[in-house]
RNA sequence: CGGGACGUAGCGCAGUCCGGUAGCGCACCUGAAUGGGGUUCAGGGGGUCGCGGGUUCGAAUCCCGCCGUCCCGACCA
């Protein structure tokens, strides 16, 4: 039955929307251990593509890759006070090995910042020896209550980046400038638009002077925390002897930063872009940028058909993109479907470009081409064709992230708010709400019980309001900050 | 850990109130026709009804216990 094959609407249960995509295109699946998600080809082909390009990233800021352990002995976890305190809690924990029991039970890493900086100590004598830029592509594990299609699981893949500084200033600048890192990412890459800023006290790492986060906003106008850079000072220095001799000749602790993203971000890409078709992944990232679905009635038509595609894919290959590498073209030969049924499967997964190639286009020398975020077709000379598909892949990846701007700034508030005007949008429609904040917990923690709302970022310069709040949202006392609310995922 | 719902074929479900030996849609296999937006027809394979116990001539169905999953809260990338 048509209906059966139909999508939740997003309008309708955005949640119930979301995992069905992420089921249906094939991204993910539930696997036998609870809370842990596996990751098939189509997913992980998005994943791989994140990948590369951040590594290339990191690469070209100077950083290097390497491993750590799976597993930190309980009592390092346990040198940085508040970093235990924030993460004993969701530890999964080994306490036997080889059949007996261990005399110190080793945790699955939450994050591994006690673990590196144990060998960092090793690793830095003088000054000479910092910076000390490494990165790590990891799984780790947090044994989170309630879990969530690469939202939230119990085991995710991620980087991790770890810095040993010798100044304070340092630090900072490489935790702002990996912010920036992610920032120009996921705007760029991922066509997701994020505000950038500083996380309140209770919101911040575990263990972290400050915390600096991208926040995106998904399409039910819930706040998604899609990365996180941390200027760690020195308190985990101090906790692992991470020591260094001064040019002056004193000793001092390393100033240290850490920076991650996740998994989390396939999740982020499918509800910032996902429609009531499916998925819809921004070029930079598609693993296929352009599938040509060929059409025949009968056997020598299939054969002229095939033909022409495969010359037109060859002739496409061969187009210089300076900066995006050769096309990725599939063709889409299958026997056993009509081209109506692959034109849903392909727009459920997401392919930005769709090329319908029939006789009656090649003798025409022409090919119909639909872009898969606004549908709209046009027919193309198939001589016009390699600029025609390189400039429409270019024009959707701006426009997508033009369009996720757009959707966010309609969502947004800023300006004088009362407090029962708060609510009501908490309550309603939601969105990302600007507005003054005194600077205490008590009013934070007193909005997050009555809204759930949480401050997601002081924001940067660039995203403030012009007229600086002054007045605090929820007692009314000065402003020392403006604040940025939304629930958040 | 509190509140709610559910567990029947690979997936989605009906059947449970009122007990009689398991069914529908999709998917899959075979054949034929079809083919520019989810093809049609015919035939076919596949289930110890979450697990354990009890009641009964007889249990998917009633009773007891356990396990698991999902959703809403508290916690979190």
């Amino acid at each position: 039955m048509a209906d059966d094959k139909k999508l939740t609407t997003r309008e309708a249960d955005f949640s119930a929307w979301y995992n069905e995509v992420v089921l249906r295109a094939e991204l993910a699946d539930y696997s036998p251990v609870r809370g842990c998600m596996v990751i098939r080809p189509d997913g992980y082909g998005i994943w791989e593509r994140m990948q590369r390009a951040l590594d290339d990233m990191f690469k070209a800021t100077g950083h290097r890759n390497a491993y750590f352990p799976l597993f930190i002995p309980q009592s390092f976890l346990a040198k940085e006070a508040e970093h235990v305190e924030g993460f004993a809690p969701e530890t999964a924990v080994v306490t036997h090995g080889g059949g007996k029991e261990l005399e110190e039970p080793l945790v699955v890493r939450p994050t591994s910042e006690t673990i590196i900086y144990a060998m960092f100590a090793k690793w830095v004598q003088s000054y000479r020896d910092l910076p000390l830029l490494i990165n790590q592509w990891a799984n780790v594990v947090r044994w989170e209550m309630r879990t969530r299609l690469f939202l939230r699981t119990l085991e995710f893949l991620w980087q991790e980046g770890h810095t040993a500084h010798a100044t304070h200033d340092e630090a900072q600048e490489e935790a702002r400038k990996m912010l920036g890192v992610y920032r120009t990412f996921m705007e760029g890459w991922m066509a997701m638009p994020v505000i950038t800023g500083l996380k309140s006290e209770s919101e911040k790492f575990a263990g972290a002077l400050r915390t600096y986060s991208c926040e995106a906003m998904m399409q039910d106008n819930k706040a998604l925390q899609a990365g996180t850079s941390h200027n760690l000072g020195q308190n985990f220095a101090k906790a692992f002897e991470l020591k260094f001799q001064t040019e002056a000749g004193g000793t001092d602790f390393a100033w240290n930063t850490s920076w991650g993203v996740s998994t989390r971000l396939v999740g982020g890409l499918v509800m910032t872009h996902g429609d009531d078709k499916g998925l819809r992944v921004p070029p930079m990232l598609a693993p296929t940028e352009v599938v040509i679905v060929p059409i025949w009635r009968k056997d020598e038509e299939r054969s002229r058909v095939l033909e022409a595609a495969h010359r037109i894919r060859a002739s496409l290959l061969e187009v210089q993109r300076s900066d995006r590498g050769s096309l990725r073209i599939h063709i889409d030969a299958r026997d056993s479907m009509k081209p109506g049924a692959k034109y849903y499967e392909w727009e459920l997964r997401g392919v930005p470009v769709r090329m319908e190639l029939g006789p009656r286009d090649i003798d025409a020398n022409q090919a119909v081409v639909v872009r898969r975020d606004t549908g709209v077709k046009k027919i193309v000379s198939l001589d016009a064709l390699g600029g025609e598909i390189t400039t429409l892949l270019e024009q959707m990846q701006d426009e997508m992230l033009a369009a996720a701007r757009e959707r966010r700034e309609a969502h947004s508030m800023r300006g004088p708010i009362t407090y029962d005007a708060f609510r009501q949008v908490m309550e309603g429609a939601g969105g990302f709400v600007y507005a003054g904040w005194c600077g205490r917990a008590g009013c934070e923690s007193q909005i997050k019980e009555d809204t759930k709302a949480t401050i997601r970022v002081m924001p940067d310069e660039e995203f403030r309001s012009p007229e600086a709040p002054v007045a605090c949202l929820m007692c009314g006392q000065p402003a020392t900050a403006e604040a940025m609310w939304a629930k958040a995922y």
